[in-house]
DNA sequence: TCCAAATGTCTATTAATCTAGACAACCGAA
DNA sequence: TTCGGTTGTCTAGATTAATAGACATTTGGA
């Protein structure tokens, strides 16, 4: 059921386990949550404490408690993002948003960290665009990411992405028709941070992160980047074929 | 740095990120932790918490404090786990470690739960073989799975897995020489349950879920799998080509 | 041998979390 | 209108988590 003395507060267990639920679809022929009382018998807790669980998600704005009738679940979407060999933030999401933009935080041109100097094949020291960018569908922010490029090939990735809002259009105007992802690696930590505050997160949620190389059609690494999502709203679709 | 009042404790959010950063060869240099002064210092909290996040750690065998010296890193791992058209456990492992065993718990055969059924292309009602597994290498537990097989083809599969000792030889064993995954869809949520025994975490750890589903060279789906990891032990790897 | 630096243990206090119970406020239906 | 079921609010107490400080113990090196 629920851990005890685990580090993680017993309401905070309960309004994931929630969360999941509700994206999950277990409510949906009535649209309402089970009464508190029942919840509190379910997880073998105090009425008080699926409270403070409910709370974090009308925070959330997930469900909207009406006194007299009971909790209505006002939103349940986990959005669906592939992950293949043409991976692209904007189309990926395709359909399942009317509405997705990407904000640049962020273009500076550093010396590479080792690691996207060794993920580029650059030797050490070599400079890179570094962009931050945040991805939101609907208005509500889905994942932040990190990017790199090669600064001699895309110094001024920076401004036109600005103009296009897209990394795919981006590359386009820089002369990259197209380009294939090489990697991807994946793995989840808990959010903390600037992260929390760019995707608009509670303290303590779960983020998946992404970790990807793209190449042009010859196999250069073109792009380095990391990009956070967060868990409750999106699932990875790995898509076997390219 | 640690958010406060998250639900999440501080000690845990400390204990995460130190086995983060072990496992991301922070202190690779000394093999030593920080003392834990310097570590309260950083985070901003009070020595006790640092000890409570260490204490959590070395729980797990990731680190062994040694009074008079300091704090000895004893492991630092995360396997690579890759996710691609023709992903195998043991295979997939490869010589990252010496000792992959697959140990089956449970094999029924039951009415497939309709997402189950509808995944496998079966009508509601049809017959499955659900099998729990629990996958380790080098006698850690990585991950645990779920598996359903259509009961028709494969009834006869729980018996033989425990022969074989693999899902890969199991399907061999009864006709089906190859096979590939279809879809892959990752998502994670806190640990809890029966899988915080079976994979020994600390409640409240991360788990990154796969759910797959593998057809046979005729397209036809043939294996339904839910596979826990736990979060901290694996990165999943999304490789593009076959 | 002595000292500096590190972990180990203890007490005490404050803050956060969880439990328990009572009752108010509100809604829909009988 | 009344009543059963629901959420909202309050008080009080128990348990867990975090802070603070003091001092013991162990180790390696000066």
């Amino acid at each position: 059921m629920v851990e005890r003395q685990s580090g993680v507060a017993l309401w905070r267990q309960i309004a994931d386990r929630m969360r999941l639920a509700i994206n999950n679809g277990d409510f949906d022929e009535t649209g309402m949550m089970p009464p508190e009382m029942t919840l509190a018998a379910r997880f073998g807790v105090n009425r008080h404490t699926v409270r403070s669980a409910m709370a974090a998600l009308a925070e959330e704005g997930i469900v909207r408690p009406i006194q007299g009738i009971g909790t209505r679940i006002e939103r349940r979407d986990r959005l669906r993002f592939p992950i293949s060999k043409r991976t692209r933030f904007s189309q990926g999401l395709g359909n399942q948003a009317r509405d997705i933009e990407n904000t640049m935080l962020e273009a500076a041109t550093e010396v590479a960290p080792s690691i996207v100097a060794e993920a580029l094949g650059l030797p050490i020291g070599t400079l890179c665009v570094r962009m931050e960018t945040v991805n939101s569908a609907d208005k509500r922010p889905i994942s932040c990411a990190t990017h790199y490029f090669p600064a001699d090939r895309f110094g001024k990735i920076g401004g036109v992405f600005e103009q296009t809002r897209s990394v795919t259009a981006a590359f386009q105007a820089l002369g990259v028709s197209d380009y294939v992802r090489r990697s991807t690696e994946i793995s989840a930590i808990h959010a903390e941070g600037e992260v929390i505050r760019h995707l608009k997160l509670s303290p303590g949620a779960i983020i998946l992160v992404a970790t990807a190389i793209n190449t042009d059609l010859a196999g250069t690494p073109i792009q380095f980047s990391r990009t956070r999502f967060a868990a409750d709203r999106v699932k990875l679709t790995v898509e076997p074929e390219a």
